[in-house]
DNA sequence: CTTTTTGAATAATGTAACAATATTCAAATG
DNA sequence: CATTTGAATATTGTTACATTATTCAAAAAG
């Protein structure tokens, strides 16, 4: 045990890049005092992804630990994909059944994403709410329920008739 | 307009203290740069709360700037009441449509409920997940799907058959 | 006298810089 | 050949600092 130099140069000495916790580069930012606990509560661990299952199991119940099978979610940025556009509304009544879409569902809605055929829309007409699905042609454009009890109705965007966005998710409670 | 000093010493010149954005100091963290947008957005103001709008609306467009009809949701707070039960499950089949449960929706299972008659509830069958709604007397247990193409089941929890968790939301992908 | 303009004073803020720590590898040691 | 050691380099929490934002009273204008 001799007190000497190990060595000068050595290539490929010292630790690797990206070998840092979260592998990624960090970079410091203000947080307020008050909110340090639970930002780092959320950036070292996921704290808002919970985790996805698969169709099969192995045996015994899931646990936390697991490395689940279809990995982790966080429904925020799973459901949420331009917060600064998105809104949500609650559907009423059963002209949209056929779509998925239930009396009391909470519908998600980007105003960001185009509204072309085929899409499921959110119109307001005369200051009211409604969903619909969107059909347009060159010359024509419709807003069709997905229900054979309610009408189609023509749509064209007027002072009283709005497109407010797209719905992406619908969300039902039991 | 002569171009001269302004005074010497003055008590109380200056910014106040406190008068910063939040409130309260700050200090900086240091952030995965993916993380930072998300927290940031969470530290500034209601991050994950995104507008809900009601059925009625004010002329116009909505505006993150109004003060929300029925005011602001955080998802994650709303569909998961308790984290570190809670877990996800991707639906597969129509065996449930009645309940609102299409074909590849996903489902938010809460394990810290109660599992009692007339819940709809997540079972592994010989390393199977399946949903159905639970039905139960003093003296039997069936698991009936919500669609009568499907055959009830007998259940009984066994070796092999486990209750995993109470269904409490469904989300579906338009 | 009242209102408006100005810049000194001070806090807040984003980021660079730094010291301390963690990690890896090959040379030195046994 | 296995183990120990320390040079080399990345990471990390915090400090430092230059820049920006804000306030107020003196000075200027009306």
């Amino acid at each position: 045990m001799e007190m000497e130099k190990h060595g000068g140069k050595r290539m490929g000495a010292g630790r690797p890049k990206g070998t840092n916790h979260y592998g990624e580069p960090t970079q410091p930012v203000r947080i307020p005092i008050s909110k340090i606990d639970r930002v780092l509560r959320f950036v070292r661990e996921r704290e808002d992804e919970l985790p996805l299952y698969g169709h099969s199991v192995p045996a015994g119940f899931p646990s936390p630990a697991d490395d689940y099978a279809e990995g982790a979610l966080d429904l925020n940025s799973h459901l949420v994909r331009e917060p600064t556009a998105t809104f949500f509304v609650r559907a009423r009544g059963d002209s949209m059944i056929g779509a998925g879409i239930h009396d009391g569902d909470l519908l998600v809605v980007d105003r960001s994403l185009e509204a072309s055929d085929g899409k499921v829309v959110i119109v307001s007409i005369n200051g009211e709410l409604t969903v619909k699905r969107l059909r347009q042609t060159k010359q024509k454009s419709w807003l069709t329920p997905e229900n054979p009890d309610y009408p189609s109705i023509n749509f064209q965007e007027q002072d009283d008739t709005h497109l407010w966005g797209v719905v992406t998710n619908v969300i039902h409670s039991l």
